[in-house]
RNA sequence: GUGGGCGUAGCCGAGCGGUUAAGGCGCCAGGUUGUGGCCCUGGAGAUCGAGGGUUCGAAUCCCUCCGUCCACCCCA
C-alpha cells in the first residue's frame, strides 16, 4: 500500500449517512411506534432482500419513470445475474407474496416492514441515496375499507409519534377501465396548448401525461387549471370505490384534502393514492405516501390480486420531529457504574457487573484509571449509582454504593446490590 | 440531470498573502492521603476538504475535483 493510499480518509458514500447515538432516541422511538401501531392493526412483520432480480422493478415500476430510468442501482453479480438494489419495497413484498403462496392465507395478508431503499438521486436535505422507511402492504382485498384502514394506520402512527400539522392529500387515479380514456382526453386538451407549456411538460405529454398535472412551472398553471380532471371521468366501479373510501374516512374523522393533481411516481398505482405532507412550504416535504396497486401482483406473474400500502421515510419523520421539537422518550443511561481500585478490584467489578445484568440491572465497569476519573466518567455517562470496589470492600465483602443524585453512600452486601438499586 | 452558497481539530469558530494556525465546547490528566457535578491548572488533538497553479512566501488569490447545504427535477 502506498503512502497516499494509507492516508485516505474514508467517508460514507454520497447521499448516505451514519445514524449516531445522538439520534438513537428518535430512531428507536419511530421504530417502536411503528411496531406498536402495526400490531394494533394486526399487521405482521416481513423482511425481503435489499437486492434482487432487477426485473422485479423493471417490469412493475414503469418505463419513463425516474425510478427505473435513472435512479436504480443496477449491477451484475459474479454469476452474471442482473440485480438491483431495492428502489422501492412494494414490488419486493408482492414478489414474496407470490413466491410463498400467500394467496392461500386468510385475505388480506397484512404486512409491515422497516426497509432500506436505494435511489441514485442528487442528495439534499431530506433526500438521500439510501433511506429507511416504515411501510405496510395489505394484499388480497380490494375493498375501500382496506384503503381506509391503511390510511388510518398511517395517521395513527404519526399521531403516536406526536407529529403535528401533517395534511393528508387524497386522489383517485382510476384504473385500466377509465384511466386510458382520461389520458386520451388530457392529451386532446393539451394538444392545443402544447406551445404554451414548459419543455418538461412537452416531454411529459409524450411519455407520461398524468405528470402534466404535477408541474410547478408558473407558465403551466393556467393550462393545468383548465385541464379535465380524473374525478369527473372515473368509471362507475372506481367512482363507487372512491366514494366509499371518503365515507369511511369521514366516519373515522380523518381529515383530507382532495387533490386532483396528486400523481404518484410509479406506474402500478390504481384508484386510491395519498400523501401526508407538512403544511410548511418546502421541497422535500412528503413524509409518507402510498396507494392501491390492483394490477401489480399480476404484473409479477401472480393471479389478479388487489393490494394497497404505503411507505414513510424515517429520515424525514425524524427531521420533522426535530423541527417541531417533539418530545421523544429518552434512552436510559446505565443504572450502575462500577468503579474499582487495584487489580483484585477489577476482577470483582466484572463479577458484580455480570451479576447485576443477570438481575436485569444495567451496569458498566470503569476503565483502568483513578477513582476520581471513574467518578467523573460515571457522572458523564449519567449513571444513577456508583458501586466502589476497592481494597476496603474486597476485605469486608461489601461494596460501597453511592447514589449520584444525592451523594448518599452506604455499604451493601454484593448479594443485595441488585435489589438496592432497583427502585428510586 | 440543472443552477447557486459553503468546506479551518470530534463539534462551534477567529484568522482572509508573511502568526509557533486564536478561542470555546468536548476528550484525557492533575488540584496529596479511595469519590462526580462547579472552579483552577496542564495535555492530547489540524495533511487549514483533495490535487494543481500564481507568488520570494498561500488557510488566505486562481483552476479542477470531492464533499456538503439550498433551489429545481424527482421522491420517502
Amino acid at each position: 500500500m502506498s503512502e497516499d493510499e494509507r492516508r485516505i480518509r474514508f467517508q460514507a458514500p454520497r447521499g448516505t449517512k451514519d445514524v449516531l447515538p445522538e439520534d438513537e432516541a428518535h430512531w428507536r422511538f419511530v421504530r417502536r411506534t411503528g411496531e406498536r401501531v402495526a400490531g394494533l392493526f394486526g399487521y405482521r412483520y416481513i423482511e425481503t432482500p435489499m437486492f434482487e432480480d432487477a426485473r422485479v422493478w423493471l417490469r412493475t415500476s414503469g418505463e419513463g419513470t425516474e425510478v427505473v430510468d435513472k435512479e436504480m442501482y443496477l449491477f451484475e453479480d459474479r454469476g452474471g445475474e442482473k440485480l438491483a438494489l431495492r428502489p422501492e419495497t412494494t414490488a419486493s413484498v408482492c414478489r414474496a407474496y407470490i413466491e410463498h403462496g400467500m394467496a392461500s392465507r386468510p385475505q388480506p395478508v397484512r404486512l409491515f416492514y422497516f426497509a432500506q431503499k436505494f435511489r441514485y438521486d442528487r442528495p439534499q436535505a431530506g433526500r438521500f441515496r439510501q433511506h429507511s422507511e416504515f411501510g405496510v402492504e395489505a394484499i388480497g382485498d380490494g375493498s375501500a375499507a382496506v384503503d381506509a384502514e391503511v390510511i388510518d394506520l398511517l395517521a395513527t402512527f404519526y399521531d403516536g409519534l406526536g407529529l403535528a400539522g401533517l395534511e393528508l392529500h387524497l386522489n383517485s387515479i382510476g384504473d385500466g377501465q377509465c384511466r386510458p380514456a382520461y389520458i386520451e382526453a388530457l392529451r386532446e386538451y393539451y394538444a392545443d396548448q402544447i406551445d404554451r407549456v414548459c419543455p418538461d411538460c412537452r416531454m411529459r405529454y409524450e411519455k407520461n401525461p398524468m405528470r402534466l398535472l404535477d408541474c410547478k412551472e408558473e407558465r403551466c398553471q393556467e393550462v393545468i387549471a383548465g385541464a379535465p380532471t380524473i374525478a369527473e371521468r372515473l368509471c362507475e366501479p372506481c367512482a363507487t370505490h372512491f366514494a366509499a373510501l371518503r365515507t369511511y374516512l369521514d366516519e373515522l374523522a380523518i381529515a383530507y384534502t382532495l387533490d386532483s393533481r396528486l400523481v404518484r411516481g410509479l406506474d402500478y398505482y390504481t384508484r386510491t393514492v395519498f400523501e401526508f405532507m407538512p403544511q410548511e412550504e418546502g421541497g422535500q416535504s412528503t413524509v409518507g405516501a402510498g396507494g392501491r396497486y390492483d394490477g401489480l401482483i399480476e404484473l409479477l406473474g401472480g393471479q389478479p390480486t388487489p393490494g394497497i400500502g404505503f411507505g414513510s421515510g424515517i429520515e424525514r419523520i425524524v427531521l420533522n420531529l426535530k423541527r417541531q421539537e417533539a418530545p421523544v422518550p429518552e434512552i436510559e443511561p446505565p443504572r450502575v457504574y462500577i468503579a474499582h481500585a487495584s487489580e483484585g478490584g477489577l476482577a470483582a467489578a466484572l463479577r458484580v457487573a455480570h451479576r447485576l445484568r443477570g438481575a436485569g440491572v444495567s451496569a458498566v465497569v470503569g476503565g483502568g484509571r483513578s477513582l476520581k476519573s471513574q467518578f467523573r466518567h460515571a457522572d458523564a455517562v449519567g449513571a444513577r449509582y456508583v458501586a466502589v470496589l476497592g481494597e476496603r470492600e474486597l476485605a469486608s465483602g461489601e461494596v460501597t454504593l453511592r447514589d449520584m443524585r444525592d451523594g448518599q453512600q452506604r455499604a451493601v452486601a454484593e448479594a443485595a446490590l441488585a435489589e438496592s438499586v432497583a427502585h428510586d
